[in-house]
DNA sequence: ACTTAGAGTGACCGGTCAGTAACATCAAGA
DNA sequence: TCTTGATGTTACTGACCGGTCACTCTAAGT
């Protein structure tokens, strides 16, 4: 993707680096690395140097911006997924794909869990917006996994997608008390065990 | 120091259930069930039936309450580890019992993830005293748990230690989206799995 | 009865937060 | 040029939060 802010050919459609824009990559950030609620809407404003009035035009509240931020970050982790699940391999090649993909991801600088996990925890009340958005994703992201289970002839197909599940998501969670070394080795380990346990030879 | 009130050994001096302790039971229940920031100082007062001042006498900040309910619940992950490790049992015996204590744990209601993760994750910041007694209360945790690899004549006692400790914070943090028999299900599969894998036969 | 220490009461402080209102600016497109 | 719509600016509201204060009450030990 070449696109920037370069105002050019006879359609200037370019106008989407736009406020809403700006508010919702610094809120994305900020969210991330301090927390929802210890994020003031004023300080993404201010990082977003954007104004309040700009981000309440854009989003009637900040749950709402919480909500397109998860939807966002959820479809990035589907497209991270889908990267993998269409490249011409074969399907256990594809499971190990999958393994180092998360490691990659896991080894950037400050990661700390799973954004959508994360949210979740900040907002324990089940009818929380949030609970719905993650519920969704982690379905899709869950079926997904199962189709690859069944592809690699795993025994217990649905099972074999939730313990992945479990597995990746423990390994960023432990991320930050156990570092990435530990965590990547640990992470290796648990699902070549998997692999060698439920996939034939 | 002079006077003072010593309890002596006859004597009955029970009225331990003192405001303190209301405090920090309250406190406890609420943290861990709304989260932490989003529970008010008064509201945990309200519910332990205490006042302000009375938590302040026995607290000096909210901070400071969040501590303590952290070591407290540091020591009965630890007392609940050292009763698997202490029973007589092989040492592939215990490492299944400590599946089981787990899943058992998980299945209790209401669980949303271990306390103290949860806690670290409300407040990212590295020098929050959170962070201390989280690492802390982790390593004590895996020291344990490479003890129990070595006695079980794992491969490598420590990669085994961190996936055990990986594969049971995710389980914890999965299963509010996961579902009780799911999560538990998972778990064994993978827990076995790496028992087949890393432990010799 | 007197002392004493823990506990309760209610008001209060300074700060922050999400969200709103009224008005000004600036860019293009007709 | 005039309009239009998306922005920026400043100030404000009302609620809540963590924490403090001065004071009162209660109960137990001597």
């Amino acid at each position: 993707m070449s696109a920037s802010v370069e105002p050019e050919a006879k359609e200037s459609r370019e106008k989407r680096p736009r406020a809403a824009q700006r508010i919702q990559e610094a809120a994305k950030e900020l969210f991330y690395r301090h927390g929802i609620r210890a994020t003031g809407i004023e300080e993404v404003c201010r990082v977003a140097d954007a104004t309040k009035m700009s981000l309440y035009r854009a989003f009637p509240s900040k749950d709402a911006l919480v909500a397109a931020i998860l939807e966002e970050d959820g479809q990035e982790m589907e497209c991270l997924m889908d990267g993998v699940c269409q490249c011409s391999a074969t399907p256990r090649e594809k499971l190990n794909r999958l393994v180092e993909v998360m490691c990659e991801m896991i080894a950037q600088p400050g990661q700390r869990g799973c954004p959508l996990l994360l949210a979740q925890s900040e907002f324990p009340d089940s009818d929380h917006p949030t609970h719905r958005i993650v519920a969704e994703v982690k379905a899709r992201k869950r079926a997904k996994m199962v189709q690859m289970a069944q592809d690699a002839d795993a025994k217990d197909p649905a099972a074999f997608a939730d313990a992945m599940g479990i597995m990746m998501e423990g390994s960023w969670f432990t991320l930050p008390f156990m570092g990435v070394e530990r965590t990547t080795k640990a992470f290796r380990l648990a699902t070549s065990a998997l692999f060698r346990d439920q996939l034939p030879a």
